[in-house]
DNA sequence: CCTGATTACGAAATACGTAATAATC
DNA sequence: GATTATTACGTATTTCGTAATCAGG
């Protein structure tokens, strides 16, 4: 049970086919069979089906992948863990919310990388749902998302808190000239593609104010939707922060909402069973000064 | 970072040698030593201090040990879950206190064995502290410990309740007797090995009948802890089915106690991140059944 | 000198790559 | 005939084992 066939295993099943296997582990077909014929060998059963277009799993084959997978993942692991002797450095995968990534933090990586300039700190920004995903997979080693979380697997703490408004353009002055100014299907709405939390909020407020599930328009950039509310194309929600960030806050209004809506926390979240990599306390406690310094 | 090396590794790190590693592993001193070199390299750091008597890990291999360990007992669980299409057979380690297999497990392995005779089973006996341990590190599919445990990694359900009772030799016919017959520091107490529950509780019920820390002797197994208690060694605390096999019985005294120390559950233990062994799966089954006819 | 790790080097095993083959659509 | 997996076979690399060497007590 080596791991050059762990891991040519898993590309085969991931690519489904031995072809393309082959090209993205940089080597030949016959080495790839050759490889997934000794793992099925050395278990003694057969992992794939074979047919003309490809290989597909099968039930031995479905079993063994998450094995594959998780052992990929800690042997990733165990490198950086090794190498870590208690001053960051290294890679730091951190991922965040697009909202996130644009008010909170600029000036926390900005400290970040000035007091741990060896640390190679690389940022991806995407839903809360995928980034939950990666951390969980060890594709990332932290991420900024929106709260609630409750996993057993994942340890969260509180690091920012936004208050959430409703976001439209210049002409719509109050909430009351928005409802009486839209059809009766309400207004559009400008969401995140899915799996944003902000876009479940929104959801709900609509259904508060009698709009059926309107229009949706999906964005996967924060300008691009300020953009179209800019334009009057619709209306979407975010933190009121993002909104006041100069460049932005002169082309649309908002709006305050009720109290249940108008909350939400930002988790930072990581993986209990991780490594505590020194990179990662280090960030950790950046984040911790800079919520201090803001609470003061 | 290859699984042989990873092996290599552990083992030089548990025996502290590469004479004794190499002895191991039914290889040769300089092979060893290569393999521990490739991984030094590839990791980019010493994993050993080398001196005149063996090797110790250096802070990077103290760091990468549990990697190695977590990755091979996924190894092994990995060919297992690929071959186990449903059909309970193959390896199955299961552990118990040692009462639990004088009384309980006699018939339910025999009904295991008689609906599953592919399944190769094996028992080991130990105090519930070793069982968990050996639960939680995979050298144990499952085990009967005694109650309560609360643990994240480990799911337990209720295998069996017990009653405990206080046993002495004949001439104490009841328990005002042996406070009488007994001096001022309290009777001897007979118990297992460090990490046995029973022996918690011995102890609890002499603190309450204010017997300070009494002289303790240990046992391994419980016919020679049984045995001594009839040739009025001393007193000890077993749940009343043990004591009331025929072959015991009769040579001792049995005294109930109040309700605070009187019952405890006996729990099935099994890792929660395990894959779910057909074989493992059959046990539960018959442990479900053997519960349920018992309870009618 | 004894124990134990490393180095050197030839032998064996294994993995890899090229090319031909088979199978399926 | 295009696509894709397997087989055959030669080459390259890696691993393994023997034996010599080095280091510490």
């Amino acid at each position: 049970m080596e791991m050059t066939d762990l891991l040519t295993f898993s590309t085969v099943a991931r690519l489904g086919g031995i072809t393309r296997a082959a090209e993205e582990l940089n080597t030949v077909q016959s080495n790839v069979t050759q490889r997934i014929k000794a793992l099925e060998a050395e278990i003694g059963t057969a992992l794939f089906e074979r047919h003309s277009r490809g290989m597909t799993l099968t039930g031995a084959g479905r079993r063994l992948l998450p094995y594959a997978q998780r052992m990929a993942a800690l042997s990733r692991e165990a490198v950086l863990a090794a190498r870590d002797d208690g001053e960051p450095k290294g890679p730091l995968s951190i991922g965040s919310m697009e909202t996130t990534a644009a008010v909170r933090l600029p000036t926390l990586l900005a400290e970040f990388h000035r007091r741990y300039p060896a640390v190679r700190l690389t940022l991806r920004t995407a839903t809360t749902a995928d980034l939950v995903a990666a951390v969980l997979d060890g594709s990332l080693d932290g991420a900024f998302v929106a709260g609630p979380i409750e996993h057993a697997e994942l340890a969260a703490t509180v690091a920012f808190t936004e208050e959430l408004v409703l976001v439209t353009a210049q002409r719509w002055t109050s909430l009351a000239a928005l409802r009486a100014g839209t059809p009766e299907s309400g207004p559009t709405a400008l969401v995140f593609r899915t799996g944003c939390t902000y876009r479940q909020r929104l959801e709900q407020v609509f259904t508060e104010f009698g709009w059926p599930s309107a229009v949706r328009f999906e964005f996967g950039t924060l300008d691009g939707m300020i953009g179209c509310v800019a334009a009057d194309m619709g209306v979407t929600m975010l933190p009121r922060a993002v909104v006041e960030r100069d460049h932005v806050h002169r082309d649309v209004n908002i709006h305050k909402l009720k109290a249940p809506h108008a909350h939400v926390e930002t988790l930072f979240i990581q993986r209990r069973t991780a490594h505590q990599y020194s990179a990662l306390q280090g960030f950790l406690a950046c984040l911790d000064q800079q919520e201090a310094s803001a609470a003061a």
